[in-house]
RNA sequence: GCCGGGAUGGUGGAAUUGGUAGACACGCAGCGUUCAGGGCGCUGUGCUCGUAAGGGCGUAAGGGUUCAAGUCCCUUUCCCGGCACCA
């Protein structure tokens, strides 16, 4: 194609029909097999990873286009770059929210995910842009994953990590089964909004406490959101401080142990507390007062708002372990049964609840640390110890350490570390998980299904409903319960709780990589190729849960020596929210769009650029469609220029420097989910580069460098253009990228800024990197320069290099 | 209450990490193309005084450091997210 500049006959371009482009190639990649990954002996593999939906028979909305566009397009640029990138997709069809939908509409929750899953993957997943491999799908409902998921729970028992056991638990009224406390929101179910009620059920747990400390250390290790590593920290929730026991008298209790943070405390302990929902309540109490704390106990209703002047005095009294004085024992709900030991030393002068329980059943108060009125209110601020004995005069940290020594010397307490993580509930007194693979025998006790009997089938079951008695619907299927024992081959009786759904997503990254489903859980040399994933991209609002099982099972396969990593993702991103005119999308609120019509209407490529360049990434956007015909435009630009920009000209020296810049730019851009600002160079770049193939002079260099730069976001327009300028590989062809000469990217003539005490007056170009003494003298050769200083000599010049130049009057 | 993140034109957002605030886009206005509408293209667009040249003001509010502050420090207000009786 010859290009001389002003004589280029123009050729006749066809319009851009997104639909037609994008089927087409939709169809070729489909059937070239492009994004299948070699997963064997990779040069560089790269496991990129975006959190998996759950398919709702809504389908995918907007939002959903956050995670996966911008997963893709961090994925296509590895891929460009070099790297063999595996992006598998998959769905997480298990779970309450599921069965719950399939509730409403009356059908039973194996059709109504069936059909979503077909839904997403076919008319959305497929038609988004994204490169999955779609041969590694996995789907958490299927009896070949969900085998694996009860061979999970199979380890974790073995190793004692699963365990059933009585206990409180939060139990939701409507959903009509136990939650676990990740799922309790200010006292209400995360999905319905019901008052979470307690009981007292047996239920199974996964000791994940065992792991909180290696869980919080391991947090600096990885590459994570400082928002999402912040919140791990606090739900561990880690504390020091002490144990502190107290010898008790007038009940049946001989002492008790308390926790605390503040030893240097431990002499205005007035009274202790013992928390109102202890399992051992009674045992505090002297038996002729028993039926009045029953009688009040019995009466405590949960309180939105904590009232710290709820409380009843247990009648028994404790002896101070260092003063010997006797203080009574109350019992409080603002006390927790089930953090530290479940009772308190309550120091009034020192913690504001102490105070206003104590102002509310006049209990003394004793100021020990210095620096406030405590007869005003609690002062827990920094101060020396006074009215304590012999430690008077020392300051915090001293006088801590001092206390627990005595204290040991005694044998009356000792340092102590809390977490505030709780073990994970994981029994579901529900329908649509996996059945937790246990049997009951009367004689042995709890027997575990034995391997090569999974799955343990979930029975198909017309009446799937929640029976709201504490037991699974599965309880009434006989035939399904009554089995015989592993071990003793006796009458038996199934376990009927399945398990929760957050243990389907705690391993399913694992599983992507295998192709041998049905042999293997994962395959271990897969495995040590692929994990830990590369880059992780999802929502905060798994922060906590999600992302904190994951790590755990992951941490215990390791510790079995089953998985090479110890962590799971070695680097997470969280995508920001997409707010619909300032409010969180969702579907109470009725603004949630489908990405369909859009795809339908701009097609994908517009849509995912527009989605990209909202905000940055990682903090959302507000999504207003008005804004999305300046993507239409743009495209069409490329399309225009693409075909027009042939002429031949490398040599200008400008343009080729304009060129490297725009690489460095883009590059360093995506590699920090800087998207958006990506986008901004991209259109400006195609702006200058239109006009100049208008004139006919447009580079065929520089249209080649904008597809493949652009190809990441809009993968079909690129791609199809590509091809169109007549290229026989794919735009996406691995280690495509172009790279930038850090040389030519820099610029070579500069503007540089005259300031007078700070204010612009004036510019300056110069060749980069003239030096500062230059600069000052060229500054004040300025006539507008010399009219500001009328004669006077300046205070003083400073001048950056490239920069400013600042003439102080 | 505690922890984390914010506040920049009419709007979404940029700003090389202390160095020309407002890139890019939406919207709006003018012009061109068109019978017209739409679309498309070009130009302009922080506020303000001025015909213009040019000046003044301007990054939630107030103060400070600096030759220079959206950026650093202090005080205050508001918004978003998380945790929330964790002793």
């Amino acid at each position: 194609m010859e290009a001389p500049a002003a004589a280029a006959p123009r050729p006749q371009i066809d319009d851009y029909d997104h639909v037609r482009v994008e089927a087409k190639w939709r169809r070729i990649w489909e059937q070239r097999g492009d994004y299948r990954t070699p997963l064997d002996d990779p040069e560089r593999p790269f496991y990129n990873l975006m959190m998996f939906p759950y398919p709702s028979a809504e389908g995918l909305h907007v939002g959903h286009i956050i995670p996966y566009a911008g997963g893709d397009i961090y994925g296509r640029w590895r891929r460009l770059k070099g790297d063999t990138v595996f992006e598998p997709m998959g769905f997480d069809a298990f779970g309450i929210h599921s069965e719950n939908y399939a509730m409403k509409i009356g059908e039973h929750p194996a059709v109504v995910m069936r059909r979503a899953v077909h839904n997403f993957r076919e008319n959305q997943l497929k038609r988004i842009g994204s490169m999955f491999d779609w041969d590694h799908e996995v789907n958490t409902a299927e009896p070949s994953y969900y085998r694996w998921t009860q061979w999970v729970f199979l380890q974790l028992f073995k190793r004692g990590l699963a365990v059933q056991r009585e206990g409180a638990v939060n139990w939701c009224p409507s959903c009509l089964t136990v939650l676990a406390d990740e799922q309790v929101e200010q006292g209400r179910c995360e999905r319905c909004h019901s008052v979470v009620e307690t009981r007292y059920l047996r239920q199974w747990w996964l000791l994940i406490t065992r792991y909180a400390q290696q869980l919080l250390d391991a947090l600096d290790t990885l590459d994570w959101s400082d928002s999402t590593t912040t919140m791990q920290r606090n739900w561990i929730g880690r504390s020091e401080g002490a144990l502190i026991t107290f010898d008790l008298q007038g009940c049946r209790r001989d002492n008790v142990t308390v926790y605390t943070t503040r030893p240097d405390t431990l002499f205005g302990a007035t009274f202790l507390v013992v928390g109102a929902d202890h399992p051992d309540l009674e045992d505090f109490v002297p038996r002729e007062r028993l039926g009045d704390v029953n009688a009040w106990r019995n009466r405590l209703r949960p309180t939105d708002e904590p009232d710290f002047s709820v409380g009843i005095d247990a009648g028994s009294s404790a002896v101070h372990p260092l003063s010997g004085e006797r203080i009574p024992v109350w019992i409080a709900p603002y006390v927790l049964g089930g953090y530290g030991t479940g009772a308190i030393m309550a120091v009034p002068a020192h913690d504001e609840r102490d105070w206003k329980f104590a102002r509310a059943h006049e209990l003394p108060i004793v100021e020990v640390i210095a620096g406030g009125d405590v007869a005003a209110a609690a002062y827990a601020g920094p101060g020396v110890m006074v009215n304590s004995d012999g430690f008077d005069g020392l300051p915090g940290d001293e006088g801590k350490k001092a206390v627990v020594q005595r204290l040991q010397e005694l044998g009356r307490g000792e340092a102590s570390v809390q977490y505030k993580l709780r073990d994970w509930l994981i029994s579901r007194q529900r329908y649509w998980g996996p059945p937790i693979p246990i049997i009951h025998c009367p004689d042995d006790g709890v027997v575990a299904v034995p391997e090569e009997d999974l799955p343990v089938l979930l029975p198909e079951l017309e009446d799937f409903r929640p029976t709201g008695t504490g037991v699974s619907p599965l309880a009434t299927v006989e035939d399904w319960v009554n089995v015989t024992c592993p071990e003793c081959g006796g009458p038996a009786r199934r376990e009927t709780d399945v398990s929760d759904t957050f243990l389907d997503s705690a391993w399913y990254f694992l599983r992507y990589p295998s192709t041998d489903f049905d042999a293997v859980p994962f395959d271990e040399e897969r495995t040590a190729t692929w994990l830990p994933v590369d880059m992780y991209i999802g929502g905060n609002e798994h922060a906590v849960r999600h992302l904190l099982y994951s790590r755990f099972i992951m941490r215990v396969l390791h510790d079995m020596g089953l998985v090479p990593a110890p962590e799971p993702f070695s680097r997470f991103r969280a995508h920001g929210t997409i707010v619909m005119e300032g409010a969180k999308m969702s579907k109470s609120r009725g603004n949630v769009l489908n990405p369909d019509e859009y795809i339908e209407r701009v097609g994908a490529d517009a849509f995912r650029l527009y989605m990209m360049y909202l905000g940055p990434y990682t903090s959302g956007g507000d999504f207003r469609d008005a804004g999305i015909a300046g993507m239409t435009r743009f495209l069409h630009r490329v399309w225009r220029l693409a075909q027009t920009a042939t002429a031949d000209d490398t040599h200008d020296i400008d343009r080729e420097r304009r060129r490297h810049r725009l690489i460095k730019r883009v590059d360093d851009d995506i590699a920090t989910l800087s998207y958006n600002t990506a986008i901004a160079f991209l259109m400006q770049f195609a702006r200058d580069v239109d006009h100049e193939a208008q004139r006919g002079a447009g580079r065929r260099v520089d249209a080649e460098t904008l597809l493949l730069l652009l190809a990441p976001f809009a993968p079909f327009i690129s791609e199809e253009l590509w091809e169109r300028t007549g290229h026989e590989a794919s735009v996406h062809t691995p280690g495509q990228w172009p790279a930038h000469d850090p040389e030519l990217a820099r610029a070579r003539r500069v503007t540089v800024a005259i300031t007078v005490n700070g204010k612009v007056r004036g510019q300056l170009e110069t060749d980069a990197g003239t030096p500062a003494a230059e600069l000052r003298r060229l500054a004040l050769e300025q006539p507008r320069v010399r009219e500001l200083l009328s004669g006077r000599e300046p205070r003083n010049v400073v001048a950056v290099v490239d920069r400013i130049v600042n003439v102080v009057v």
